[in-house]
DNA sequence: CGCTAAATTGAGCCGAATCAAAAGTCGTGG
DNA sequence: CCACGACTTTTGATTCGGCTCAATTTAGCG
């Protein structure tokens, strides 16, 4: 059974703007149904040019991308609520691959559909693009943090930027959230090697400032955790929830 | 005196989708004014909220981000046709800076007129947001060369991108282009120190792939450095101009 | 219980950073 | 016309953060 738009669990998260009702309806009719998928399973390739978008309605996933030579690239971790597949959606052809790591919930689109909402429903198309700008503006953090920072920043880093977004989803329990992603995937995200990802991690641990064990991610000090990653701690922005 | 869009010289040039009479009108309706600016001007600063958008008419300016410990990192450099502020426009505020490298010409727009863009102009909407996906897929390949290419595949990687593009916007005589940044500028956008990118520069220069001085860029051989990045060499696509 | 995947730890090496200085380029003013 | 200063490029020497290689430990799981 389709949950509608307006009974979406997500639209009562805090990281979430209100829609309208008319909105509500409207991506609802949007909504070509629902998808469930397996850890491991991949909903888009890089090159394919699916006919469908999703929002992420439960579960974990990754972006990435693959180099000739075999290395990966982790570009982004997708948490509930995130838009996927806007690339093959408005050029056509997507630029990256995306998996799920955990048993995921989607909300599925019609590509085809996409047009009249930028014909028939310019607020969606606003809000729309205003997520491309905001995944730019992500990118454009995680493309400082590659290319300024070092290991321990990098790691500090990505984990107080996945902390708040876990508070955001109200994911976070006694100052701990699940992070059911693999060291591995970490390294790939940050340019590191495993091995260096995992001896960072440790330090960090050691300093008693965050800890990841057993897919759960407990941040003892967010603001000192920040302080090592040298990044504003910046209150997170309301998104729209597509 | 201010240039019609109707007669706008880049429109001319093989990167751009045509547009059509009507949306040429719009454009120049939605177009505040001209903007002409000195090398080193900064049009944007990372966290401003500036009320107007620009389009690169002519000259050469880069993007960047600076971090709290002053370390710098260029997200991307402007060529003509680039469409800046964006962030501002729709998230009003810009998570970068930008500054002219180059004297510039711009194209400015009013932030306040971006709506009835969405609202009336819908065609004109996917294209802003079509502008955003591809800066996002751009930022992502990005990602990808700091996080998991070596400085000669970073360094070859980048050579080729901006020499496509100048091939694309026709700038390319007799294999070579101009290309007004320092070697800190390329450095600080791959991640890497100045004297090793200036020694990576060398090392390419002693294989008879690229050279770059002067301000002038000679690529030799461009699919045998884009081989040396390990990067394909799809054909680029027509954007729109805005 | 053996098998496989993930996390951890240690050793050694190398790519790229830092430090330092020289050399080329260019505008300015005496 | 040349000397001076500011900036950029180039080259050499040295150091080090993070990589690779190689085991070992831990944690599910059929």
């Amino acid at each position: 059974m389709v949950i509608k738009c307006s009974d979406c669990p997500l639209q009562r998260k805090p990281l979430f703007k209100d829609l309208t009702e008319e909105e509500e309806r409207f991506m609802f009719r949007f909504k070509a149904g629902e998808l469930t998928v397996e850890p491991g399973t991949s909903l888009l390739m890089e090159g394919s040019n699916s006919p469908q978008l999703f929002t992420a309605l439960r579960g974990m996933g990754l972006r990435y991308k693959t180099l000739p030579n075999g290395r990966r690239q982790v570009i982004s971790f997708i948490f509930p609520g995130d838009f996927v597949g806007l690339q093959a959606g408005i050029m056509g052809e997507m630029s990256h691959s995306v998996e799920a790591t955990t048993h995921m919930t989607l909300c599925v689109f019609n590509r085809a559909d996409l047009w009249s909402l930028f014909k028939s429903h310019s607020h969606r198309a606003f809000d729309l693009t205003w997520l491309a700008a905001t995944e730019e503006h992500f990118l454009g953090e995680a493309l400082t943090s590659l290319g300024q920072r070092t290991a321990q920043q990098r790691v500090a880093w990505a984990l107080t930027r996945i902390f708040r977004r876990g508070q955001a989803l109200n994911m976070v329990k006694n100052g701990a959230m699940m992070l059911p992603y693999r060291q591995q995937d970490l390294a790939d995200a940050l340019g590191l090697s495993l091995v260096h990802t995992n001896k960072t991690l440790a330090k960090l641990r050691d300093r008693q400032l965050v800890g990841w064990s057993d897919g759960m991610l407990t941040v003892h000090d967010l603001k000192a955790l920040a302080e090592v990653a040298e990044m504003e701690l910046d209150d997170v922005r309301q998104r729209p929830l597509m």
